[in-house]
DNA sequence: TGCCAGGCCTTCC
DNA sequence: GGAAGGCATGGC
C-alpha cells in the first residue's frame, strides 16, 4: 500500500475533523484518523507540516485527498484576513488555527444534516454509520471492513421503519421522502449544485426535514458556499454573548444580518471557529 | 428526573 | 408572517 505524503501549511487535522462538520472520522492514534469518504477509506496522519495518507484505493488519491481536505485553498491568506474582523474572531482563531472546511459529498451531507436536527453529534455519527453499514458498499482496508455511505439508488427499497431502526428517530420519514424524490428524478442534486445560492437555498428548503439551518450547513459543507453562516443553538448563544450584550431577545435574523455585514464572504469559516471554540469552552 | 442536542413540521392565529 | 407545541433518543 503506497503512502502519499503531502506538505501542508496552515492545516490542522484534529480541528478540521473534530469541528462537527463531518461524522465519519475516528481518531485511531494521536493525530491519526480513519474515515470513509465518497468512494474510499482514508487513513490520515499529521506530523507537523506533513500529512501521510493511505487508502484502500490509490487511483487519483492525491487529487481526491487534496480536494476533500481543502488543501487546494489558501488558508494562510484567509486566516490573516479573518482575524482582522475583530478581537473576538482573532481570539477564537488563535485556538483553532488550521481548521478547514472539507469538501464533502452532497447526498451524504444532505442526509446527515437532516439527521442533525435537534440531535447531538455522537448520535448523528452513530446513525450515519449505521445507515452506511446496513446499506452501503463494503470495502476492505487494513484487514477491516468499512462501509461507504450508500447512494440514493442503494436506499431505494429502504422503509421508514428501517430508517427508524438506524436510530434516526422522527427524521425517518424525511429521509425516506428525500431518497424517494431523488430516485424519482424529482430532485436532481447535480443540477441543484449549479444554481446560484439564493435559488439553491430555496430548492433545499423544499426538501422535507430541511429548514434554514440545515440548508445552510449543506451549502457550506458540500456546495462550496463559503459565505454561509449557519446559526444553530451554539452559534446563537455565542453570538448573543459576544456581539449582542447577552440580550435574550436577539433574533436569528439579527444575528444573520450582523454576520453578513461584519464577516461577509468569510462567514462560513468564522462560524466554524466560533462553533468549535464555544463547544470546547475556549471562548 | 428533567433538560438538552448543529431544528423542523404542523397548527393556529 | 410569527408563535407555540410536538417530536425520538441517548447523555448528562
Amino acid at each position: 500500500m503506497k503512502e502519499l505524503k503531502l506538505n501542508v501549511k496552515c492545516f490542522n487535522l484534529k480541528y478540521t475533523l473534530e469541528c462537527g462538520q463531518c461524522f465519519r472520522w475516528k481518531e485511531v492514534e494521536p493525530n491519526t484518523y480513519i474515515g470513509v469518504i465518497k468512494d474510499r477509506v482514508l487513513k490520515v496522519k499529521q506530523d507537523g507540516n506533513t500529512l501521510y495518507i493511505i487508502s484502500n484505493k490509490e487511483e487519483n488519491l492525491e487529487e481526491v485527498a487534496t480536494k476533500y481536505l481543502g488543501l487546494d485553498k489558501d488558508y494562510e491568506t484567509l486566516e490573516k484576513r479573518i482575524v482582522l474582523a475583530d478581537d473576538k474572531v482573532k481570539e477564537a482563531v488563535s485556538h483553532t488555527s488550521g481548521l478547514r472546511h472539507l469538501s464533502q459529498d452532497f447526498f451524504e451531507t444532505l442526509i446527515s444534516y437532516i439527521i442533525s436536527a435537534n440531535n447531538n453529534i455522537p448520535r448523528i455519527s452513530k446513525s450515519v454509520n449505521e445507515i452506511s453499514k446496513r446499506y452501503g458498499t463494503k470495502v476492505e482496508f487494513n484487514g477491516q471492513d468499512y462501509y461507504l455511505f450508500p447512494t440514493a439508488k442503494q436506499l431505494k427499497d429502504v422503509t421508514i421503519a428501517e430508517y427508524r431502526d438506524c436510530g434516526v428517530g422522527f427524521r425517518d420519514k424525511y429521509i425516506y421522502d428525500t431518497v424517494k424524490r431523488i430516485n424519482e428524478g424529482n430532485i436532481n442534486l447535480e443540477e441543484l449544485k449549479k444554481l446560484d445560492t439564493p435559488k439553491l437555498k430555496k430548492e433545499l428548503l423544499g426538501i422535507m426535514g430541511v429548514g434554514p439551518k440545515v440548508a445552510d450547513c449543506i451549502m457550506l459543507f458540500s456546495c462550496g458556499r463559503q459565505e454561509i453562516f449557519p446559526i444553530d443553538v451554539w452559534v446563537e448563544r455565542i453570538m448573543k454573548r459576544l456581539y449582542f450584550n447577552n440580550d435574550e431577545k436577539t433574533t436569528k435574523k439579527q444575528i444573520a444580518e450582523y454576520a453578513d455585514k461584519h464577516f461577509g464572504c468569510d462567514g462560513g469559516i468564522i462560524q466554524q471557529h466560533l462553533f468549535y471554540n464555544v463547544r470546547e469552552g475556549t471562548i
